[in-house]
DNA sequence: ACACAGCCTGCCCTAAGGGGAGAGTCAAGG
DNA sequence: CCTTGACTCTCCCCTTAGGGCAGGCTGTGT
């Protein structure tokens, strides 16, 4: 048993390997005064350490341990931190902690539905689901149930004949109109298809009986898939993103919609941009 | 419905609000290869996008999603990637996530322990507990049933007679030598204690009818408290260590061992520093 | 013509060190 | 006493996924 000659102390190898704490490690907790050598020969600028310098080191990789950032864990070295403050750190960081382990198995959850769904396709999927908030909107609108869903085209000729006879096209200059389909019904219908047409409003505009003015509610969540292609071919655009709400737990808590991001009135062309979106909240 | 005009495509800002991705990410993505702008013009450098790259984004999206990295994404978009390496680098990713939701686990644990902790002490704690590997290491040792701990010194005695005897301490130039009692018994004792007196061997020595030289076995895990002060108060230490090792679900798994990192025979000299270590595994 | 909003590149910043260069220092052997 | 090899020092650059800002162009509306 011997005392380690104390006049001299531990230099930062050994320390290092006696707490096996890296020699950077060491110099970024000096540098950062969480845990100052003991001495530093102020000649060569050598550090020496003292074997009771090791609880405090030790105190400083528990807390790391728990998380703690090596500022909050300076905070918490500071001694002159009363209890509650302790306390609060502690619950705060306990929060923290149950909120990335949640995240974390949602995580799990979207890896292990598409490996799942890789594994049932056996092909590179087409499509790609992203969760996003939506934004209210203001919009102009005809509801109607109509026989089928191709017949929404004629709402939105009803729509911008109204808009134009209301001069709202002279006071927007650049004709940007952004049009966006909510689909009430739940499932998919043959016929008796209960259809919104909307378009975004960017000046005020009268409504009729009819058309009227209204605002689209935000959404905190939505599952949105934007597929590029012919409305002739959404169908499997729509499955995919049904499939993965339920793949990944989540409930539909109101009428989808379609974006029209780049569309028309053509039933085939291929240079279509859609976004279709349906609000989500995590099942329980 | 209109066609934004496709002559000059999309810029940068109204694509980004298009996708809610910051116009530093897409900026980012194009120098990093992952999308592209469909055009840029050479003499401004401004960067055109088109709606048909949406989808491509948002495959981006929903890889980062799932934890990837732009880098691993990257390789994905590839396009050339077979399905078999798709799935085994979702494999892999699953397996990460798992193992980091294990590791939150254990973290929730462990501060919830330490609030628990500092709700009955009413106190910041003394002591702190790290986990650590156990090195094995060759040591000379006496093991005998001792009446009392603090009689272990005589062990030690023994020891470093036998080894001055057979010249050891010519061998090994600086007489840096580290000792470590193992304990073997379960519990607190008052009398009858089973102990083994280490002294870690720094070359070959020869062992005796009661002295062997033998290697302390290695550990994966172990509980270790680093305590500053004299032996007498040593007890309380131990209650904390155990106390963790319980509040934290892990179960000793080995005899628990003390490492004089600053010792000697006194029995209440406060600038000693020992190291108290349990091999533990997690709990079931 | 002018103003203002939008866009460009380039530079510095993040947390917790890792890696390495170049120079100085320590202890032991010859 | 000198040398050698192992240690140590500081300084700089690197990592992720972008954020913030400066200075200078560019596009559009009035």
């Amino acid at each position: 048993m011997n005392p380690e000659q104390p006049k001299l102390g531990i230099r930062i190898g050994d320390f290092s390997k006696l707490s096996l704490v890296s020699i950077k490690a060491l110099r970024l907790y000096d540098q950062k005064g969480l845990l100052k050598p003991a001495r530093i020969d102020p000649d060569t600028g050598y550090r020496y350490y003292s074997a009771s310098q090791l609880p405090r080191l030790n105190r400083i990789l528990a807390l790391k341990d728990l998380g703690f950032s090596l500022e909050q864990i300076g905070q918490l070295l500071d001694e002159n931190l009363s209890i509650p403050e302790m306390q609060g750190m502690l619950r705060l960081k306990q929060a923290e902690v149950q909120q990335r382990l949640a995240q974390e198995q949602e995580r799990l959850v979207r890896v292990e539905a598409r490996l799942k769904q890789i594994q049932q396709e056996a092909t590179m999927p087409d499509y790609d689901v992203v969760l996003k908030p939506l934004q209210a909107v203001q919009v102009a609108s005809i509801r109607e149930v109509i026989p089928s869903y191709p017949a929404v085209g004629q709402l939105y000729d009803e729509l911008m004949g109204h808009l134009g006879s209301q001069g709202y096209f002279a006071k927007v200059a650049h004709p940007n109109q952004k049009c966006m389909t909510v689909w009430y019904d739940e499932g998919y219908k043959e016929s008796d298809v209960d259809a919104e047409a909307t378009v975004f409003l960017e000046a005020e505009v009268q409504g009729s009986d009819r058309i009227q003015c209204r605002t689209l509610p935000a959404h905190e969540q939505a599952a949105c898939l934007t597929f590029n292609g012919s409305y002739n071919r959404i169908t499997a655009a729509y499955q995919h993103l049904l499939k993965w709400i339920e793949d990944n737990r989540y409930d539909i808590v109101g009428p989808n919609r379609e974006f029209y991001i780049i569309g028309g009135a053509e039933q085939d062309n291929e240079s279509y941009v859609t976004e279709i979106q349906f609000p989500v909240a995590k099942a329980a």
